[in-house]
DNA sequence: CACCCCCTTGCATTCGAATGCAACAAACCT
DNA sequence: AGGTTTGTTGCATTCGAATGCAAGGGGGTG
């Protein structure tokens, strides 16, 4: 017996506590607490007084054990991407919250650290998944294993027909070559992502596509880490290697300001009458003042709202049939690189 | 009776599972997972093997429920500062998960949301919380009642003397003001934060305290709401309003950007030959060739640190005696503004 | 007035892991 | 050899809320 302590208990009521006091079982109690309870509206009443009176909150914990269901759902970013993206992060949290669930954060510096963000998340029971990194097929596996649902952004589910939302890497690239070409633009030059970084190689893609359609060539290609300070390091190596050329792609926005600060600042030119200078993405800075970059914008609250709408659904009916959303971008007209009118 | 669906619980080993076939009782499973749990080495490596073939993990919520600690770390950022500071989020989750728990993360879009937040943490038993925005006396009594510690992060507690990681914002918008006053700088301008922004109070104070103690003047000030854009209004502002000026400071860093492109590609002046900018904070778009910004830098990494370090060391003790930590931002010279050698 | 039905309510059990206690074995001491 | 210590192990209970089942009460109908 003395079944309670309450020096540590300090401030934490349970349905028992809020049950004595109201005078009536505990059972009442949970019931007044879940929608569709089968309680009176006077004992229903007297209960959320006692609660109140008590600041007692339902024990999200020992609900999820019972009714397994934890609300939370697993966040997983590359360290990298928050920095630049942080909207994501905050439109999926704002989007989950909105649907009474919470996020679990984590954040991986690389890939090796997926599995033990993985561990920890079965561990906690999250009810689903929002990943933005590389998995294994092992990985993805435990996911059907778990029967946790599990959405991909930006990025294909490996080996499989998984969950995914993603803008069209490489359609909008092409759409933004094409309307560089209509304005005039002959000689490419590229600034690529790291070496395996899918999305960096769906956009090249999609350029080389589109120029191979027009006849247009690719004059000289260099590769980049995403960082602003590889932009102007890369658009060195462009410039020192003596290939000409009167647009550099670059695979990110972040990139494409390195490479313009680079060409006005360290090599005298004049952007875009000596160079043009295109992005991807759409991120803030790109439409400051200084540079108003040509880019390609992602709709990232629409595919924050539709990964966190895909998730949910599954949760809801694990059954669902794995579906791949592809997203338009948006070409952004700047003035780092002449574009023909969208009408042509 | 039929105590077990094995359908709803596929994929989902639990401790007795493991026990079953490790031929163990469920305690013993439990202790092989607990260090120090009093278990032989035979037997742990039997229940290790057992629990590795289930892919068995132990289960948090459960482990929660008993033990009376979540191992979540509740994160609360108001979604502008997330916007602005992603370097916190990832620093703070890194930190956090390095100590073996897990962030729970919640943005609120207005200090109303506080409250709901709150109530959500609290839900899932969170055993302590970093905040970085506004908190009413009454939410923060809550925390005493729930015996459950909060970190302020850039802001101290109202009403209290709570625990809280700071920069020294007086101090750093002092010393950079005393630095550009002896090179020179007389005529000061202002661009604060919008009402109510403690922060950007503290900032001006500094400012203001400094330039008394040398005799210079303020001869203009204006608000701003911390973006990018009202910066360029902001200083649109200052030039119409006829003051001379030779510096404006900026409440940070995102308005000093805005305010050095108002001021060359707007209205023709060169920086800082014809006005000198300085803004606070120390991000990373100010380090870009285009504006190479004067700045005052916050230490995110040592910040970060610091607040989950007491964080946890009030998780282990309650009791520990609340504290105040003030580090002193690292003035960051540019080409923005011109400063005194740091020396003098 | 008798009967039935529905709405409320409480009892008892359940979720999965941690832990105090007692039981037991092996090893050690004298 | 007998007694004791040390180290493992299992049993039973606990955490806080949800829920199936049965009991109770009120209202309605024939």
């Amino acid at each position: 017996m003395a079944p309670r302590d309450p020096d540590r208990r300090a401030g934490r009521a349970t349905s028992y506590d809020v049950a004595k006091l109201a005078g009536v079982s505990q059972s009442a109690v949970s019931r007044a607490f879940s929608p569709g309870g089968s309680v009176s509206d006077e004992t229903r009443e007297r209960i959320l007084e006692a609660a109140r009176s008590l600041g007692y909150r339902p024990n999200a914990i020992a609900r999820g054990l019972i009714t397994r269901r934890s609300n939370l759902v697993g966040l997983i970013l590359p360290a990298m991407a928050s920095l630049y993206y942080p909207e994501i992060m905050v439109e999926i949290t704002a989007e989950v919250a909105r649907r009474g669930a919470r996020v679990l954060l984590i954040t991986v510096e690389n890939p090796a650290e997926v599995r033990a963000a993985l561990e920890q998340l079965w561990s906690f029971q999250v009810d689903g998944v929002i990943a933005a990194t590389a998995m294994t097929a092992e990985q993805l596996e435990d996911f059907e294993l778990h029967r946790t649902p599990v959405i991909f952004y930006n990025r294909a589910p490996p080996h499989h027909a998984g969950n995914s939302v993603a803008v069209d890497h490489a359609d909008g690239e092409g759409r933004l070559v094409d309307r560089l070409w209509q304005a005039g633009h002959r000689r490419f030059a590229m600034i690529t992502g790291p070496d395996g970084s899918e999305v960096a190689q769906q956009r090249a893609a999609g350029a080389r596509a589109t120029l191979e359609r027009l006849g247009g060539c690719i004059t000289a290609v260099t590769p980049g880490d995403y960082r602003y300070e590889s932009g102007i390091e890369a658009f060195g190596r462009l410039w020192a290697g003596g290939e000409q050329f009167d647009v550099v792609l670059c695979a990110n926005d972040a990139m494409a300001l390195g490479a313009m600060d680079a060409a006005r600042l360290k090599h005298g030119l004049k952007v875009p009458e000596d160079v043009s200078v295109a992005g991807f993405d759409g991120f803030n800075a790109g439409r400051w003042l200084a540079y108003q970059l040509t880019t390609v914008r992602q709709p990232i609250g629409a595919l924050a709202a539709a990964a966190v709408e895909m998730l949910f659904a599954r949760i809801e009916d694990p059954d669902l049939a794995p579906e791949r959303r592809l997203f338009s971008g948006e070409i952004v007209p700047g003035r780092s690189a002449r574009l023909a009118p969208s009408g042509g």
